[in-house]
DNA sequence: AAGAAGATTCGCT
DNA sequence: GCGAATCTTCTTA
């Protein structure tokens, strides 16, 4: 949370500052696509934290996740949603529409934004080499959580944050009311 | 070899 | 608010 995403385009450049989060626990979560060990699919999400994790669903949209174990370990966070920064031309071509607050509003429309697809599964996200990124930036002020979004199993685990009041962020308005947290890292 | 389900989005009612 | 779109992956026969 508060994490800039960075992507280095010929076009120009991309930013966003991450504004909501999912996270999918290692061993124990049937949920996470690690659940029942590595495949050709979900392989990248073994790889060591900072990481992408890639893949495609409902046959339409790409979503991109950040690893967070160690190599071995299944887990990552999913980037949900995020504040554009820079490059807004770029995103509102991408995703065929104007307005800023739709451009990063859901995984899949993040991916789309920033071009992402199967290609970028696996990179090194933490690398200077890569030309998607990690860099850092402020934690939000207040940091909301609720149950994680669009899920048939594990549905009372409370692993989504995301910053309180944000106009950037998805999820249906009684999820987003939640108290606040404080003193502790998400 | 076939079928069901899926970490979503968009358009229509 | 609800259902379709769309295709890959994993599960079951």
């Amino acid at each position: 949370m508060g994490t800039i995403l960075v992507r280095a385009e010929a076009r120009g450049l991309l930013a966003a500052r991450i504004v909501e989060t999912e996270a999918y626990l290692p061993e124990v979560d049937s949920a996470s696509h690690a659940y029942r060990g590595p495949t050709a699919r979900n392989r990248s999400m073994f790889l060591r934290r900072g990481h992408a994790y890639i893949y495609l669903i409902y046959g339409a949209y790409h979503c991109l996740n950040v690893t967070s174990e160690s190599e071995d370990v299944g887990a990552a966070v999913l980037l949900r949603a995020a504040e554009p920064l820079e490059g807004i031309g770029i995103m509102r071509r991408r995703r065929g529409t104007e307005r800023v607050t739709d451009l990063l509003r859901g995984p899949g429309r993040l991916a789309e934004a920033f071009g992402l697809d199967r290609r970028q599964d696996g990179l090194d996200l933490c690398s200077n080499r890569s030309r998607l990124w990690l860099s850092a930036g402020a934690a939000p002020d207040a940091v909301g959580r609720s149950v994680r979004i669009g899920l048939s199993r594990e549905v009372d685990r409370v692993l989504r944050f995301y910053e309180r009041g944000s106009p950037f962020v998805s999820g249906p308005r009684r999820l987003n009311q939640c108290p606040a947290t404080s003193g502790s890292r998400h």
